[in-house]
Formats: C-alpha cells, sequence, structure tokens
DNA sequence: ATTGCAAATGATAATCTTTCTCATTAATAA
DNA sequence: TTATTAATGAGAAAGATTATCATTTGCAAT
C-alpha cells in the first residue's frame, strides 16, 4: 500500500492552522482543491481526489467538504441543478460573484468594490451586519448591435 | 362529491393568459398562490391547497410549480435549508431581494433601485443582458451600540 | 349538450443528493 | 510506543424531486 506524496498545500496549512486534524484524506482533498480554479460538486471532488489517491470514500469528500465550509475554508454554492458546488473562500479583500451563461451555464467570476459597499450599506441601513452575500447572476449574450 | 367554489385568483388569469390549460388544481395552486405573501416551499403549499380542495397530490403540486416557473409566473429560491421555496414573479417594476437573519432564518424582503441598476449596468459591461437576479444577502442584527 | 382526444392527475415507484451508522483505522499528545 | 479520541469506509437511510402508468378531465369541434 504506497503512500502518495506531495507537498502540503495551502489550504492545509490553513487547516492546520484551525487546529483540526489534518488527516491523509483531508490532505488530498485541501491539495485538489488548491488545485481547482472553478466551482467542482461533490462528485467531481470525489473524482479528482481518487486520481490522488484512491483510497478515499465520497463519504469522506461530503465530511470534509462540510467541515471546511463550517471552518471558512469554503464556501458552498448554488447555480441551480440540484448539487452545491465549492469554491475556497475569499480573503479578507473583496467578495467575488458569478455571472451565470443563460445558455452555456458557464459561469464568470467577477469582482466590484462599488458593489460590495452598496450591499454592505444596504444591509446596514436595516440593522444588520453582512455576514454573508449569495449573488448570482443570470444573463444572455448580447446580439452584436450591426 | 361537491366542487369547491372560489373566483379565480389574478395567477389563474395569468395561467389562462400563458395558454395553459386550467384544471381544478391549477386553479386552486394559483388560489392558494395568490393568497400567500410569504415563500412557501411545496410541502407548504400542498397543505394549503388541501385546504381548499382535498383530492389534490403533492405530484401535482410539484408538476404545477415547475410549470408556472417556466412561464414566468412563479420564482424559485434557495434559502438554504434543502428545498425550494417559491413565491409569485415581479412584474415589470424593480425586482425585490431577500436578507435572511442569520439567527432566526427569518427572510426580510427589500427592495433597491439603486442595486436594480448597478446590476444591470455591470452585467451590460460584461456584454451581457440581465435575465435574473439572485441575490440573498445573511445579515446578523447589530447589537444596539449603548 | 355530446363526443373525442390530448393532456393532466393520483398514487406510488424510482432517482438523486446528502447524511447517518457502526465497525475498523489512523492521527496526535503523552 | 501507546492510549485515546476522532476520522474513515461502505453501505443503509433519509429527504426532496421526478418519472411511470392507468385513469380522469378540460376543452375544441361537432
Amino acid at each position: 500500500m504506497k503512500e502518495p506524496t506531495f507537498p502540503d498545500s495551502p489550504l492545509a496549512d490553513l487547516c492546520r492552522e484551525r487546529g483540526l486534524k489534518l488527516t491523509g484524506q483531508r490532505r488530498t482533498i485541501a491539495f485538489v482543491l488548491s488545485d481547482s480554479d472553478d466551482h467542482p460538486d461533490v462528485e467531481e471532488l470525489y473524482r479528482r481526489a481518487v486520481e490522488v489517491d484512491p483510497r478515499i470514500s465520497i463519504a469522506t469528500v461530503y465530511r470534509t467538504v462540510r467541515l471546511f465550509e463550517e471552518n471558512g475554508i469554503l464556501q458552498r454554492r448554488d447555480f441551480g441543478g440540484g448539487r452545491a458546488r465549492y469554491e475556497v473562500a475569499d480573503g479578507d479583500h473583496g467578495d467575488h460573484y458569478h455571472l451565470i451563461d443563460a445558455d452555456s451555464g458557464k459561469v464568470i467570476e467577477f469582482e466590484n468594490p462599488e458593489l460590495d459597499a452598496l450591499l454592505d450599506n444596504i444591509v446596514r441601513g436595516m440593522g444588520y451586519d453582512l455576514v454573508t452575500t449569495r449573488l448570482s447572476v443570470v444573463g444572455r449574450k448580447k446580439a452584436k448591435p450591426r
């Protein structure tokens, strides 16, 4: 039984910093996540993790993804389609948002400080502190004006 | 077998206008929806519909809710908690958004024309026409400053 | 009013995603 | 190295939604 070897990923370090036990499976999943710049669902994460270390179960991926979300390491997203999708949480700087192509389903990320500020203002004006923003806009590519 | 009698609701009319067959069940569900100003899930809609007419099945509620969504009569929302929730779609005027109390889970609606405009601008700037906005912000009630 | 037919419904099975259970294994502190 | 406590694997279970199919119903044309 061979142990796969690869360096600790930034997320693995984060995991340790938060005092979470760093098991082999979590190291693997953290590695896979650090390597991803898209929004995989659990099934997809499982596929990628098994590439790195086949002795991992999908139950553990579900558990880990939930654990990481509870600890602010991951963010869960809902782009429709019935399954949750995940991405590495933003740092202290501004959030980012998602534009979803109505026809292709493609996800395009964007940032917008003005939007950050406005949302913060609105929420504060209602007597709340902003905890999370869940925003995705669905758009359709404009026909080129002739 | 008694037929329940109640007037056609605004949503029932909308249903007819879109050329959808207006069955007894759809009339009932439309009635219940027109009567609701919250964000019920399917289970809750079913409960309310059965009050009006007991011979309705939950399968039909699922079917109708989907049909209405496809025809722009209803909007599906995701407030977490695993089940879809529905509300009557906004008209041509501005959208409305949702603030969710992080502690109680209560949903508070709000409108904001500035936000409407900003989102529209951002999306247009990326070469898209805005189709739908899915925005909910999670907030925590501010401690009163002493 | 009747009739005919495509579409909708009811009841339940099937599916899909996610969580739970519990016996086994492994990570961390002493 | 060992003890202890938590994590894992495999599969069962749960919860939400969709599909199946025989029966019923809305509605357009008679």
